[in-house]
DNA sequence: TTGTGTTTTACGACCTCC
DNA sequence: GGAGGTCGTAAAACACAA
């Protein structure tokens, strides 16, 4: 499409100094259709350090922004097309590119900038998706590994409990039938100190007790946590 | 129609590289 | 120092719900 035709046909346009910017809805300066007046609104941009403003950089900043426009379907195809291939610009493709499609090739420089922008933006989400979902698997992991703990320290709750009971049990036994006859005693949460058997001493005749390190030991049993445990 | 949110075009400021 | 990059932002254009 012909730039001056572009320019001269899509409206509004806006002319931007470096203080301000106009914005003309009719190029002209006439009525709009419907009658009213043609609105000029002025707006104050920010302005940033200590630039100063020549005529010639208003002059250039008019003369840009006189030509601001949207792209129509097929220029923004092509720029497209064109950034598929290069996210970047050398200055001689700038400069054809925007000969091809009739446009300044500061237009084509900005489209291409903001474009990069936009691709940056979009891979950010991208990584971010991925991110989130390794993360929410990984919570999700953790979640099912702490119910597993949560699952095996009751069973050996469970299990404890359950040699504690056997270990009472036979502590009961033993006391009941040889409680006459032997010196040796043993009660819960009471660990013996002062044994005299020596080594190979049975309890009732048939139940070998051992010395081991200071600790008496029944056969296949251990003193822990205050009882004999079966192992 | 209008308010509001999003996208697009363009800019200034600043940075890096040659 | 200039060319060309990013970043943050302005403002028009656009989409859409109420």
């Amino acid at each position: 499409m012909d730039q001056t035709v572009l320019s001269s046909q899509v409206y509004p346009y806006t002319i931007q100094t470096q203080s301000e910017c106009i914005i003309v809805n009719q190029m002209d300066g006439s009525s709009s259709g419907d009658g009213s007046k043609p609105v000029k609104r002025r707006r104050k941009r920010r302005s940033k350090g200590s630039s100063s403003a020549t005529n010639e950089d208003d002059v250039r900043a008019m003369e840009r922004m006189f030509r601001k426009r949207k792209l129509t379907d097929e220029q923004v195809i092509m720029l497209e097309y064109s950034f598929e291939n290069e996210h970047k610009l050398e200055s001689g493709r700038k400069e054809k590119i925007a000969g091809e499609l009739g446009l300044d090739p500061r237009q084509v420089a900005v489209w291409f900038q903001n474009r990069r922008a936009r691709w940056k933006n979009k891979k950010l989400e991208e990584e971010y998706a991925k991110l989130k979902s390794q993360h929410d698997s990984d919570v999700l992991g953790q979640c099912q590994l702490e119910s597993q703990v949560i699952k095996l320290t009751e069973q050996l709750s469970e299990a404890q409990n359950e040699i504690r009971k056997l270990s009472e049990r036979l502590v009961v036994q033993e006391t009941s039938t040889n409680s006459s006859s032997s010196s040796f005693s043993v009660e819960a949460n009471d660990a013996p100190t002062d044994f005299e058997f020596s080594p190979m001493d049975t309890i009732n005749d048939n139940i070998p007790l051992y010395m081991l390190d200071n600790n008496y030991y029944l056969q296949n049993m251990e003193y822990w946590d205050g009882l004999y445990v079966q192992f």
